[in-house]
DNA sequence: GTATAAACGTGAGATATGTTACATTTGTAG
DNA sequence: CTACAAATGTAACATATCTCACGTTTATAC
């Protein structure tokens, strides 16, 4: 884990709300901001532990962790750069941290101090409307999930997963899918021998290529299908 | 359907947040504000369609629906008298509904011009803050039910969703649900059928009478005991 | 009150998924 | 390279839930 002091306000990586600010305004956000690099499978924070910054994920993929029943893992989310985690805690109510951030890949991220930022928000409403807008993506993207995981059934929320990371995540059709079976099985509540399972019957299929983590969607068209309901 | 004109200056049920606001403030939102008053089963408005404004529910209970694959609804949650709903639209690129609002019990709500809504966030950061923490207190409600949903059986599933409305909702132990057993179905994601086969259950074992819609909650450790995993 | 629709209860069979168990492969530290 | 741990593939069986089907009750409109 490496620490770098560094200046917000000459910072190449700002967010899209973050270059709403003045520059007076980013010298009061660098004054509670620090950058760190995590390796991969490192905590980034812990679920249940006071939370004391906002994190904004400069670059890699996080997954926020959350326990469920008897302490079985649930993935709410895969985040990658330019994402806030932890905007839950400007609610003064709730100051600990809802769920886990764990890096999925080498990941570089800024620890903002929250009541920097709360300032922040404070003073310039702009920059809270667009934070604002940046949490609701995120809850859209909640929505769709909680709708999907409980009316889907296993291989549409699989099919789902993929044509997700593919097109949001990645962006491109080889892709790495940086996860374990078992990861995958907790971001759609199921065990990890039904996803090994489903994930051999895309292959059978000719729906999908894996090779090690390297996966091609091979027919596109037909996932979809499988996801509006195979 | 009736509808009031009314004062937002002098509105005697104003919101945690909109009690932040000053003389001028107010006048700024009574502009756009109109009260009013849903019958059951009135629709409140539409997914899909067009949003003009933040709706803040006064008093009474309102289903928040989404379509699913095949038509099928999903009920994202039950909110009660001090929400706001449609937040999401302040997001500028997204000003369509996301879901529709149905009221299930007579319902008094404030529709709030967008805009002028947004002229305050902006205007009034510590308004700003004070919105965006409700909107987190709705967001933690999607997480669990996102975990209980993929990670619970149906047993544990209906206990949650019992106890919920008797203490979050009601907060009194005999309670009228007010919804249908396919609305129940909607919410925990399940069919009609498995509701009443689980209901049943659950009085055959003492856990809860019911009689027409009145609930009553018999054995509250059990239930719980049930949700943690039964 | 009567008619009609909506909501509800319940059984039997079909099926998707969970569970258990074990073999195999892959990754990693030394 | 070796040894050990972690991740994975896969089969057989158990089970929760869905679906279909039909009868009954309750609400609603006229």
């Amino acid at each position: 884990m490496n620490i770098f002091y560094n200046s917000c306000v000459d910072c190449t990586l700002k967010s899209g709300a973050v270059s709403l600010l003045d520059q007076k305004e980013l010298c009061i956000l660098e004054e509670g901001c620090s950058k760190i690099l995590f390796h991969k499978g490192e905590l980034i924070f812990k679920e249940g532990s006071p939370a004391k910054h906002i994190t904004y994920i400069r670059d890699g993929l996080v997954k926020l962790v959350k326990k469920g029943i008897g302490g079985k893992d649930f993935i709410l989310s895969i985040s990658k750069g330019g994402s806030y985690l932890g905007l839950q805690n400007l609610n003064r109510d709730t100051r600990d941290n809802y769920f886990s951030a764990i890096a999925v890949t080498p990941t570089e991220v800024c620890f903002l101090d929250i009541d920097c930022f709360a300032k922040l928000l404070d003073q310039n409403g702009s920059f809270a409307i667009k934070v604002i807008s940046t949490i609701f993506n995120d809850e859209m993207n909640y929505f769709e999930r909680l709708v999907n995981n409980v009316q889907q059934q296993l291989p549409g929320r699989l099919a789902n997963t993929l044509l997700y990371f593919c097109k949001e995540v990645y962006g491109q059709n080889p892709f790495n899918l940086n996860l374990t079976m078992v990861e995958v099985a907790a971001l759609i509540g199921t065990s990890r021998e039904s996803v090994s399972r489903i994930f051999k019957e895309f292959q059978d299929e000719g729906i999908i290529k894996s090779e090690k983590k390297q996966i091609t969607i091979l027919d596109e068209a037909k996932l979809e299908k499988i996801r509006h309901k195979g």
